[in-house]
DNA sequence: AAAGTAACCTACATACATGTCTGTATGTGA
DNA sequence: TCACATACAGACATGTATGTAGGTTACTTT
């Protein structure tokens, strides 16, 4: 590859890095809209601005691009959602901080792309397919290390499976937040609450939002 | 292929019946597994046992198809998870009898079409997006005159809205299922924990399946 | 039993999306 | 300034899916 001493000016990988994320933001909204299958290269490239030859530049074939999506996605929601849960000392608080994050992320259109890729690949084996269960596979594993660690301090009641409930509670703020997307301040009040029923918590009092 | 009882003389109409049936069915499965773009009509026929001819005969194209299929399910569903539902005269109790069996009604690979479907048409003005929206909103409203009932009852405590709970409550069945779907016996328990916790209600004492 | 109709299959025409290839302009290092 | 690399566009070849039309088998009616 081409060396890059510091403090060189690189004009050429600039402009490669901000074509690549205008073409990565344009697959998710496209994929997240049409489905993996659905969704025209020609369509994506052109929304971004390009045409398919700077997409074929940049990624090898479709696969390829859905790959960096499913990364990209991953990355962006580990920032905004999973590390800042990560920095409560309690397991409880850490899963109630991921959801009500979860719910103001999925604000944006461009969240529904996981869900779009796994109902479409979740039958078949194909790489997409297998690195969307690996994303969520980290995920569960990551709550259900939560929940265990809950229900052994007594933070939570006994319950099913520490793996059970970690599936079930990715499960729903997937679900609950695709039919609840952009029903700001709902969507947090309502996740929070679905979740504190999950892990076997009493609810809180209601404050109607002013 | 098709044998037919001895003696028993079939009729045109329930031969063509009995296709349209294993035609719907396999269309379900395939819309489930792959989604709507991506089947191709010949394996749905294949998968029933005919040919694209026999799919065109009974079914005009793949749109009249897809929106079969949501009727079909739509039926079924209500059939199995509705009815006994609008049997409770509790409100509370419909939604949480709803749950369960959607719980049950989700253990068969068939039930995940709607999702598939919805994730493919949402984005769009489709007919089968359309259909999908329609019914959606038919059980919204169900389910949002139930929780209005029991808020103002007092059988549950207050809350966001009935029409955003109705449809944090479908989500979460929806999402929910789909993350733990064939999970016997914990999707039933985890399902009603859910929907419990929107709905404000203190959690039931966890008893562990034998 | 013959004629007619419905169920179903095979072959084809068409459209469209992917991936490849070539061309061009602009940036970059020597 | 020259040689080369990179970013991107546009055309083409190929595979594949849809929809249609014509034919064959199975049932129904008279």
């Amino acid at each position: 590859m081409t060396a890059r001493p510091e403090g060189v000016r690189e004009k050429q990988a600039d402009r490669r890095a901000r074509t690549r994320s205008a073409l990565l933001e344009s697959a998710a909204r496209g994929f997240s809209t049409y489905g993996y299958g659905n969704v025209a290269l020609e369509r994506v490239a052109a929304e971004a601005g390009y045409t398919r030859g700077a997409l074929y530049h940049l990624f090898a074939n479709k696969e390829e691009l859905a790959l960096a999506v499913v990364k990209w996605v991953e990355e962006t929601w580990n920032a905004e959602v999973g590390a800042p849960a990560a920095e409560e000392a309690d397991p409880v608080d850490a899963l109630l901080v991921m959801a009500r994050g979860h719910a103001i992320y999925c604000r944006r259109d461009v969240a529904r792309v996981m869900r779009a890729l796994s109902v479409e690949f979740s039958g078949q084996d194909h790489a997409v397919g297998r690195a969307l269960t690996e994303v969520i596979q980290r995920l569960a594993t990551a709550c259900a290390g939560r929940i265990a660690a809950a229900q052994e301090s007594g933070a939570i009641p006994p319950g099913p499976p520490p793996q059970e409930v970690a599936l079930a509670y990715l499960g729903t703020l997937e679900g609950l937040m695709s039919s609840l997307a952009g029903h700001v301040p709902h969507d947090v009040e309502l996740i929070e609450r679905a979740v504190r029923g999950l892990l076997g918590l009493p609810p809180k009092a209601y404050r109607a939002e002013p």
